[in-house]
DNA sequence: CCTGAAAACATACGGTG
DNA sequence: CACCGTATGTTTTCAGG
């Protein structure tokens, strides 16, 4: 899962033992609540009660293991702009998209563009099938930037 | 953690059987052991080998909580690319600008310009805050495209 | 929010093909 | 070497206060 766009509205954490627990399960996902509870000095219980409504108000999204992509044969990473052919058209291109597995985020953004997306694939020739397919579907003309290296790709991490 | 760049060599995983278990694990990092075993069909015990030999052999290089940006204060999101302002001195841009928390991902790229970072921001003065201290620290021109909205976002998932 | 007991789970170990 | 089964300690869960 870990789908974004139109969900649940999701006010900021304003509770410091939230926050606490949600920067713990952001660095270590498969941490006990006896860890948890450790961190924020709470009763084993008290914190399963938090992490519960964290995960059921949307807060807590899932739990995800982080995986090389290279060990799952996508070495190839790349951002494609889009652009809708015709601007007149209604632009569902996001739902069009959201079927092709090799597509990790899509983002409307400002700018010369309508859409950014960012790819993983296994091999150049499996790139351009990828654009290809996304052109055929979206009825879009792509603008491709190949990523060379990847120095860094944090969950976000903010102060505290 | 989840750190990218020059790290050991991970070859793509050929076991069917490890496929299937990094599979779960990034559908769900919480996932038991005995889901595991349930799933492949393997012993607990057998399944916990193969985890293990998967996190230490650089696999599986983490575990974390998926929370919602909104959630975390950081609503807004930016693609920022940047070129540096003299070609000719070295470039050591991602290491000087890794200490900045708002930056989730740094890729250096082909095409017009030298890396594209993904960032994250409480707001738009915080998000000119962050450029400013980019220029100063990596000595590049930036050139930033805000995200609207983000339709999706999703931890890669391949075909199997 | 806490305690406490029962169930589920993770881990380590000895044994098998 | 990869696997299994069992024994032990840990964690999760859920009742009740």
């Amino acid at each position: 899962m870990t789908s974004d766009g139109p969900g649940l509205p999701v006010a900021p954490i304003d509770d410091p033992v939230d926050r606490k627990i949600v920067a713990a399960l952001r660095a270590d996902g498969r941490g006990t609540l006896k860890s948890l509870a450790d961190v924020t000095g709470l009763s084993v219980s008290a914190v399963q009660a938090r992490v519960r409504r964290l995960e059921t108000s949307g807060v807590i999204r899932g739990y995800a293991a982080t995986v090389d992509p290279e060990a799952l044969g996508l070495p190839l990473a790349a951002l494609v702009a889009i652009t809708p052919l015709d601007p007149a058209q209604p632009d569902d291109a996001p739902e069009r998209l959201a079927g092709l597995s090799e597509i990790e985020a899509c983002h409307s953004v400002a700018g010369d563009d309508a859409y950014v997306l960012f790819v993983r694939v296994a091999s150049p020739t499996a790139l351009e099938q990828l654009i290809r397919e996304i052109r055929r579907r979206a009825h879009v003309t792509t603008r491709t930037t190949v990523v060379l290296q990847t120095f860094f790709e944090r969950p976000a991490a903010p102060g505290s």
